[in-house]
RNA sequence: GCAGGGAUACUCAAGCGGCCAACGAGGGCUGACUGUAAAUCAGCUGGCAUUUGCCUACGGGGGUUCGAAUCCCUCUCCCUGCACCA
């Protein structure tokens, strides 16, 4: 299958600018920007890395981009208001953190890693305005989606800094060709209007032809919510934010509705091989089939093989086919770095160990959890207040919320 | 610069002196049913305390009042119109 036609079966061809998909099918060197906003990727972002990916493994030569100065401005798209200003400490940090995680995700593999603060802190303004601003018509630039919704009723402003983006944009594009013949531009969606930008600026300025893919952006079926940070739970690459356990368990949460969408974006298992699990979990939906395959390929691809084994223990004990009490030294080293903790003495308010453990994030949610019968202990549905010595079994004791088990914890005895 | 309109919780959006921790919708959390799914139905959705209490909150600051999200002053930002404009 060559590289279009699997593109095009995962879904992942929203909008672009050249007319034959067969045109991805002769590899050239492409570029990919990641905000830096954060100082780590989300579930969001590893659509597009992968991708990226997809490209890299089919002979293109990838260029990935830490947006460091872009950063700086803010990206007016998909937000309805003004964004505060970071510091550029900050936003260093951010850079040298994705810029780690990029390595991770396309370890062992040949790809330029950059940063557009190294060339736009040398640009003049007046160099600027003169090389690109030159080339931009106002009239189109007040056309584009994210400015009419911003400057009209309703509309909650723009500054001129916001407003520039786009150009900025284009021109990291134009560097790239110049500097790594780069002719393609790949991102999300919601990216379509700033990636288009540099087209126009390179034909005019090099006389040369170059290209944007854009791929739908990932939503949840049910809810319609948009992947990644908006969601109440940003689940992070970062392990120290989402702990390899937790990322796994969120894969296995999965909707049907969206497993096999989600096995087609994120992970490289081929087509006769996903087509294969579908097909499988159709007839058996309960046993969950596409979201541990899923589960098991994005952790893989993530925070490798070892991070799945060591997800997939922990899971027997979180289900309970392992009974936590069994546990050895070793595998509880494990668990605790899988699992919020809480060290407590008997008697307990389970108010506080569900606060102490996050589970809760503050009292009275903890009083609603209880109220609400959600509390569970070692897979028990658990109606009393305190956790007596009788619940611990060999110090130490499951604790959950809400049936679903990636919110669970450990509560030992000190 | 002048005039008018606006800023309400995660989002949208009511309220326009006491009955407002604030209608409604979406989102989120939880329960029942299930399969760590969806759909459906139900509850919850500022914090602390917990049996009628307290604190914080309706853009910021100040004031009027027994009492303000609601009235007045002022500042910031947004929108509309006019004026000005290389």
């Amino acid at each position: 299958m060559t590289l279009s036609e699997d593109l095009k079966w995962r879904g992942l061809i929203k909008d672009k600018t050249f007319a034959d998909i067969k045109w991805l099918d002769t590899p050239r060197t492409f570029y990919h920007g990641v905000d830096a906003s954060a100082d780590s990727m989300t579930i969001g972002n590893l659509a597009a890395m992968m991708t990226a990916r997809r490209l890299l493994d089919s002979g293109w030569k990838a260029v990935l981009l830490a947006g460091g100065a872009t950063s700086l401005v803010g990206d007016p798209g998909g937000k309805n208001e003004e964004r505060e200003l970071k510091p550029r400490e900050e936003i260093q940090k951010n850079v040298q953190a994705i810029k780690g995680q990029i390595s991770m995700l396309f370890a062992g593999k040949e790809f330029a890693l950059v940063d557009n603060y190294d060339w736009f802190k040398d640009v003049g303004y007046l160099e600027f305005l003169r090389e690109v601003g030159k080339h931009y018509s106002m009239t189109e630039l007040m056309q584009r989606d994210f400015v009419t919704e911003r400057m009209g009723e309703g509309g909650s402003g723009i500054s001129y800094a916001e407003f520039s983006y786009s150009l900025i944009q284009g021109y990291d594009y134009w560097q790239l060709y110049k500097n790594h013949g780069v002719e393609l531009q790949i991102g999300g969606s919601d990216q379509w209007g700033n990636m288009l930008s540099g087209v126009p600026l390179i034909r005019k300025k090099e006389n040369a032809e170059v290209h944007a893919l854009s791929m739908p952006l990932v939503v949840n079926k049910a809810t319609g919510v948009k992947f990644g940070k908006s969601e109440s739970g940003a689940v992070w690459l970062d392990p120290a934010r989402t702990s390899p356990t937790q990322f796994y368990q969120f894969w296995i949460n999965v909707d049907d509705a969206d497993a096999e969408e989600y096995l087609k974006v994120f992970t490289l298992l081929p087509k006769e091989k996903i087509e294969e699990l579908i097909s499988r979990h159709k007839a058996a939906p309960a046993e969950r089939i596409a979201q541990t395959a899923l589960a098991a390929e994005v952790t893989k691809l993530v925070h490798g093989q070892d991070a799945v084994d060591f997800a997939q223990t922990i899971t027997e004990y979180l289900v309970g086919h392992r009974p936590i009490e069994e546990a050895d030294d070793a595998a509880m080293q494990e668990v605790r770095q899988a699992l919020p903790g809480f060290k407590a003495q008997p008697g307990v308010p389970v108010i506080e160990a569900l606060v102490g453990t996050g589970l809760a994030s503050s009292n009275t949610e903890a009083r609603r959890l209880v109220q609400n019968k959600a509390v569970y202990v070692n897979g028990e549905q658990f109606q009393k207040d305190h956790l007596e010595a009788g619940d611990f079994k060999n110090g130490r004791l499951m604790l959950r919320r809400g049936k679903a088990y990636k919110d669970s914890a450990l509560i030992e005895l000190v």
